[in-house]
DNA sequence: CGCGGTTGAGAACGGTCGTTCTCTGGCCGC
DNA sequence: GCGGCCAGAGAACGACCGTTCTCAACCGCG
């Protein structure tokens, strides 16, 4: 019935499988560094059919950093739901979220952050999408300050702390911060 | 007396007019897409002088980025020498310059960050010197901290929140993050 | 005035990258 | 069994980059 002999579900499986080498290529290595071919290589997807899925690098990026987004929102939320129980228990349950992120082998830093380094200069969709991001971060700990009564405020710095473990974890390859991050968020809620 | 018709004057007037040019590049643009010859072009400096002052690119980077990181501690400390009396206040001076960097319309976030972002994953010169500039910073906050009376962990942990500052600064280009971080450090402040 | 040496400007080189094109082989309906 | 179409593999293309080389102009010095 279809013009072409390939189906949606070849089409879903190349995405998904592209998206997948990508990923990882660029996290290991950035994004300039790392070659079509290699993501060829990597996918196993040739490169016709890699550039209909994806018309340009740039596309791949955009859509590589959108499901990064979506993975976060979800993990994030998941770890928080698992391993707490009472409102603020979940607000330091976050820095307990990416002290085992860090601790992970091919932790490399925030791809945000670090794509935005690489790229935010000349590529405006890279920085609008990590904006997105960041802000649905902030808004994830907004929820989270908000059942645990405190002022609203809180959210914003928060998630300033927070960024700045993944910073400096990515710099120093370690998970300390997380800890050191952890431990300013419980001064601060035994603060209100 | 010299072999050459050239004294050392010129070379560190070369040198200086290269690292400026290199420097304003690289921070608008990112690392990658500067090309020595855009800093030939702007530096006036011609490429064979340019190459006998630089043996490579890694290198001019690696003086781009040694240089910044004398400049922050001594635009730092001379800020922070500045604007406070007390040793708390000093602590909290410190988030008042980031709000004056973050200001700046130049700024597009922590150079050390950035680069990281940039070419940690292929460079190990980079990361190398980023850790080293963090160190310091975290050790000039150590300072502070000491005089303060506090205890020493602190330090790492107004890093993690500087740190976290500039991060989210440079994603999303306002000076706001900067006072999030003044009002966590002075809670934290507050609570010993 | 001539000359060796050094300079600046830019061409050249080797490599890589994103993207497109070619070609060969095989599968489809008929 | 056959002709047309599509896929895969990789070559090709044009652009660019870091680095080196060429070459003509110029300098101080004898």
């Amino acid at each position: 019935m279809r013009g072409s002999t390939r189906d949606g579900a070849d089409v879903e499986s190349d995405r998904s499988r592209i998206l997948a080498a990508a990923r990882r290529l660029f996290n290991e290595s950035g994004v300039q560094t790392v070659g079509m071919d290699a993501i060829r290589t990597a996918s196993g997807v040739p490169l016709k059919r890699l550039y209909r899925a994806f018309p340009a690098k740039e596309d791949l990026l955009q859509a590589v950093l959108q499901e990064r987004d979506l993975e976060v929102r979800e993990t994030l939320a998941a770890y928080v739901e698992e391993h707490a129980d009472t409102p603020r228990e979940r607000i330091l349950a976050v820095f307990d979220y990416l002290d085992e992120w860090f601790g992970q082998p091919d932790f490399r830093g925030c791809l945000f952050i670090n794509t935005v380094g690489e790229l935010g200069a000349v590529s405006p969709r890279v920085t609008e999408v990590a904006r997105v991001h960041k802000r649905a971060f902030r808004d994830q700990l907004r929820e989270l300050v908000d059942a645990a009564g405190l002022p609203a405020e809180r959210a914003d710095q928060l998630a300033v702390l927070a960024n700045g473990a993944m910073a400096t974890a990515g710099i120093t390859a370690s998970r300390e911060p997380a800890r050191q991050a952890r431990e300013v968020a419980r001064i601060l809620l035994a603060a209100d």
